[in-house]
DNA sequence: CTGTTAGCGCCTTCAT
DNA sequence: ATGAAGGCGCTAACAG
């Protein structure tokens, strides 16, 4: 329970001056000798001094820390923002507290306020599928603590945010499998709480109009990102009299595990079904069948973009604007 | 750069008691008037007091922040570790630093010099593939934190560690291969640097012997863990004369890319050439033709176990004798 | 039951 | 060029 790293004072008691010093010369502030300078800078080394940026948090007000709350770290898409944000704040000397909802609003809201205890400078969220309401955000807000929202946001939340076109992303995928001359195309969306489940659909909907393909309630399913939902809704779909021919899926989660269902039911992917999904997760690289193309959603870029915004509200708490950032989307064909 | 959060002494303004008043009937202090406790709390309620404690560290001297650091948090046998280590920590408390050392020696040590400096109070170590000495985790020991490896552990070094039986796991897999009826078996093996490549190694040289199977230098192959390398070994073991019929790979990513350089030329994977490895990663259920077994070494059980010891280390400091705790692997067939 | 005092490690005026 | 003093938010003796 003890640190026993050695303080400024110690330092300034071996060399005979006072502690004010030792913290000048550390600063490397101008008005300091230079002899009394290398004294100290040597003893740092000699004793192993690192400075205590827990008490320097009582004058600077900054902990160096900032959270990052996301739904699961093992899926490749959060683990490569976090890789993103890792490396943009590691810069400027700031380390990331990460905390998983696993989807779950409770969980949110406690780790939102943990990090508040742990005394983050900033907060970036991707939130849970089941949050709908940004109240726990403004909590945050309230003791100064700036959040920024990345691909999960919530838009009507005064924060800033990134995202990727989703709408964009899903009107390509779904032209290119009617270029591909498909024409029944099912939709696997996420749950309705969330942003990115209505853009999918809205993307879907305006390219079978342009398309002039009539919209059929029966292939739009709306999951809760679990497996067994995931699993349940596939095989709606196939016990459907007009069986769907392509299917697009919320991610390539929710797309592996509904070509896992269909394959057991006989059908043969990318023959007898085909699949697009969104996140164009590398391991997709390594399956005999993978979905024929998948929306490159570039998270370590989002993750990025959300840090560097972060990073600027904390540096410049006048001057934060609210920021809604775009990240375009790609759609990768295999 | 600045936190409003309220403090305990606007609260004792507001009630007219002195601050020593409030923090204890924040602790619940027995010696309090239940009148004053109750005020004290609803004022907390109402003004959205949160406990600083960064300055509790100044006291306590601890931060109830614990650091990891490993090579990836892409691989999901990492992420898995870390939900380990932070559902039995937060249960105490404790937030989760984490950086990533990409399997770099310095960044490494630069990550452990910067949660140093963070204040955390122990830290939790998955070393890179590169490293090859203890002496950076000395440093956090000299400064009063403990460390603690998992997974890829150097065993000499003076720290409590959590690792997975590799000696046996490696027996049985080739034991099983053999039971196949398979006897020309390749290993690629790990970087030479880690105590896990060396183990793996053993147990495969163990069950060779025990078969009566002679050991062929050229099956044994080094990587260094990046793609290139995996492929480049792989052709070198598909260019033998003597071809082997089977594979015991690293882990599964190993074994992923290595399949593949087997299919692009004209193998036919758990046909012409059959495949076990470690981790038991999820995904590899979706594929067609997964290593016929998988050794599964309980990723989440090592981080939950490697916390349970800091936790212990960090809560009672003087107790802390140096553990080796090993989590028995099992081989999974597909 | 409550208040006073001192101090954790560091930084920052203000003096010298 | 250097020191002394005060304070960041909180806790913990020590007094009442």
């Amino acid at each position: 329970m003890a640190h026993n790293t050695p303080t400024m004072k110690e330092i300034a008691k071996r060399l005979g001056v006072s502690v004010t010093t030792v913290s000048r010369a550390l600063q490397n502030h101008p008005r300091i000798g230079l002899r009394t300078r290398e004294q100290v800078h040597e003893l740092v080394q000699e004793m192993g001094y690192v400075p205590n940026s827990t008490a320097i948090y009582l004058k600077k007000r900054c902990t160096f820390n900032i959270g990052v709350v996301l739904p699961f770290l093992t899926e490749q898409f959060f683990s490569l923002a976090i890789s993103g944000i890792e490396d943009t704040t590691t810069k400027q000397g700031y380390s990331v507290l990460v905390v998983q909802s696993r989807n779950n609003f409770e969980r949110e809201k406690a780790a939102i306020t943990s990090l508040i205890k742990h005394g983050v400078d900033g907060i970036i969220v991707s939130v849970a599928s089941e949050t709908q309401t940004y109240l726990h955000l403004d909590e945050a807000q309230k003791h100064g603590v700036p959040v920024v929202l990345f691909d999960r946001v919530i838009k009507r939340a005064p924060n800033s945010c990134v995202y990727s076109d989703i709408v964009v992303g899903a009107y390509e995928a779904i032209a290119f499998l009617i270029s591909r001359g498909l024409r029944r195309i099912a939709l696997l969306n996420g749950p309705n709480t969330l942003q990115a489940t209505e853009e999918r659909l809205r993307g879907y909907v305006k390219a079978l109009q342009e398309y002039e393909i009539p919209v059929n309630i029966h292939y739009i399913k709306s999951l809760n990102l679990t497996k067994e939902d995931t699993i349940r809704k596939t095989n709606e779909l196939l016990n459907l009299s007009e069986l769907p021919q392509a299917i697009l899926a919320f991610h390539d989660y929710i797309a592996l595990d509904s070509m896992q269902v269909c394959k057991e039911r006989g059908f043969r992917i990318n023959k007898d079904i085909f699949f697009v999904s969104f996140s164009n997760l590398s391991f997709c690289s390594y399956l005999d069948n993978p979905p024929i193309a998948s929306i490159e959603q570039f998270p370590y870029e989002m993750g990025e973009k959300a840090a560097q915004i972060l990073m600027n509200d904390i540096t410049n708490p006048g001057s934060s604007i609210r920021q809604e950032v775009v990240i375009k989307s790609k759609l990768i064909q295999r």
